[in-house]
DNA sequence: TCCATTTTTGCAATCGGTTTCATTACGGAC
DNA sequence: GTCCGTAATGAAACCGATTGCAAAAATGGA
């Protein structure tokens, strides 16, 4: 292991029984070594300020030499910021923000940002003590996604927070209520929902369900509009039976196929609010005896792993994980660095077509 | 909005247009409204120094009412660390590391630390720029997950990074073969492999078979070596033909199955590598007409979310994620702050008994 | 009341970068 | 060779905390 040797105190030290800790090398220690001042090592080192070239090289040399890296910690603090993009998920174990946050971090990367992640797990009190982290790492901006936000809208504290934050940074919203003086990058949901709806018109399907959601997420709230406005474009009657409101998971999804299934008019294919939901839907219509997609047609949105991992595999919406995760990104570099972004931006969806709505189609 | 109107400057800036940026508060300025020095504000704030109680009163309601939250980067440079505990794993999509992830997040929360998850994706290349990103952040300690080593170890620049963080911090593996200079915390794969044995023997099957994964990977060939251990303690023989090595995904699971259908005595049993595996060993099987668990019982390890979204319920291996989260957290806090962490730790996995091994017990 | 201790305090240095500003070096024009 | 404008460089201040050290204040004992 190569080490720095010109400088000959406490380099190394035994504190913690074991393991040797290593001094780290500074600019300072370059900038000796080299013959140069520090200030002209932070030139090299941020690359845009005019240096000779012959020192430029002999700097670089020695920065490769000792493998030094910068500390991010004085970096950020000379300029007040640290180089960070916070992002707020409700629960990364949800594999559509699982999605999200590895493609954040991928544009992170190239933009030369750090993303650091924090579940809020639906709890206000932890969404609030993760805001007040990222303020004490004062990063440079905030991704929010999802989340209800009822409660939190209506605590005094929090709002503040936001606030205070909004106030300083900026703040990207995705599925969320709040955000006026927020940017926001959302996933068209109505022409989500249209994709799905054409498609399945298109195979003839006039009796089309909806399942699992709730009025007061807004995204489902959207995709609801949606469907009612296509059915009527396409002069098809809306049943009220035929939309099942409930939650997100496997168990809303199974709770209306069942309902579904006792209409005097089954229908002929299901949308399900999500992946999840549609595994639900699924596994009652086989429980029951029909067949998918012979029978009953059904199909889910986010495509997630779950989609190809069902039979038949699931016909979903794919929400473009690698394009949203760039404008968010994209959005909260821009902002950050004072360039002109526009508030609202949408990211188009993409029809995943498997076998579960098509059985001559093969899954991929 | 409150603001600090006791500096008459600059505190707001219009710089970004339609963003108005407030100017974080200081320890300074605390000091001056206080008429105490910057000093006795950080005696405050760390609580441990003693100061005078109606100073410290003062104090504490100006922190209050300002919301002032300390700089984390003056407070890392200043002692030389960040109180950030890094984490890498090949891919937080994968719901086992999410799981485990979120168990850090929290552990790593009450220990007043924070983390910042890295995903290598399983390349070489990224694994090591996350190397560099923790060391740029000067992170008090590292743990790592998973991940095949075998590319890794063969590269001098990756073992020369890792080297080189080691000596500086602890590090934490976990499901590695490296490690001579780390600590290691790792979940107990004989134990997980007796307990599904002892559970599969003792209803009756004598011809288990095991399901994908491979012995380049640790973890895989402990399983391995037990599961013929445990045959032979109960001798029963071994037969190659029920080992049937591979992926850890769905269709490894899948094609293994295959291949085992395919036996002159099919299995009545058979345990997967994981429960994506599972899921493929269950379609197939079912795709064959025959039931599971009449004809063959399937178990799995993992114990994610899928393990209860199929039919019938998955029996599967929990990681206990809380406790191991403690444990990796645990074990890097207490090495970071100089205490005694035996090198190798064990978390006992934990066996969920569920449809897919016993008709009558109801899922959960 | 006065001196010796023990607490409280504040000053100033430090952590490791960036950046402003003044100074010096250089290259070309005359 | 001199002069001038530009490019290259370094000294020093600054970002916002912590902390060792010394001074000041409070406390206690005689």
């Amino acid at each position: 292991m190569k080490k720095n040797d010109f400088s000959g105190m406490g380099e190394r030290s035994m504190d913690t029984p074991g393991i040797m800790k290593t001094r780290n090398i500074t600019i300072y220690d370059i900038a000796r070594e080299a013959g140069v001042s520090a200030a002209t090592v932070s030139r090299v080192l941020t690359n845009n300020a005019n240096v000779r070239p012959e020192k430029k090289q002999k700097v670089q040399a020695l920065i490769d030499k000792y493998n030094f890296k910068p500390n991010a910690l004085a970096k950020g603090l000379s300029d007040t910021r640290s180089k960070i993009i916070g992002i707020m998920v409700a629960d990364v174990r949800n594999p559509f923000y699982a999605e999200i946050f590895v493609a954040c971090e991928l544009a992170a990367e190239s933009a030369g940002y750090t993303v650091l992640l924090c579940n809020s797990l639906g709890e206000t009190s932890r969404e609030q003590k993760q805001l007040e982290l990222f303020h004490e790492q004062r990063i440079s901006a905030m991704i929010q996604l999802g989340g209800r936000v009822d409660d939190l809208v209506s605590d005094p504290d929090y709002v503040e927070a936001v606030n205070q934050l909004t106030n300083s940074i900026p703040v990207i919203v995705s599925g969320r209520l709040d955000g006026t003086l927020c940017y926001q990058v959302e996933i068209d949901s109505m022409k989500a929902m249209d994709l799905l709806m054409e498609h399945l018109i298109d195979l003839g399907h006039r009796r089309i369900a909806l399942a699992g959601g709730r009025q007061d997420v807004i995204s489902s709230f959207q995709k609801f509009q949606r469907y009612k406005q296509i059915l009527k474009n396409y002069r098809i009657d809306f049943r009220p039976e035929y939309m099942i409101e409930g939650g997100y998971d496997y168990q809303a999804g199974h709770e209306a196929m069942e309902r579904l299934l006792k209409c005097d008019e089954i229908p002929t294919a299901v949308i399900a609010i999500n992946d999840y939901a549609a595994l639900g839907v699924m596994n009652s219509i086989q429980e029951h005896g029909y067949r998918i997609p012979q029978d009953i047609a059904v199909a889910g949105y986010d495509n997630t792993q779950l989609a190809t991992l069902v039979h038949p595999h699931l016909t979903s919406i794919d929400y473009q994980y690698e394009t949203f995760g760039k404008m968010l990104v994209g959005t909260a570099v821009t902002a950050v660095e004072g360039g002109e972004v526009s508030r609202i931006q949408l990211v188009t969806p993409k029809l995943m077509i498997r076998a579960s709505t098509m059985p001559e189609e093969n899954a991929e």
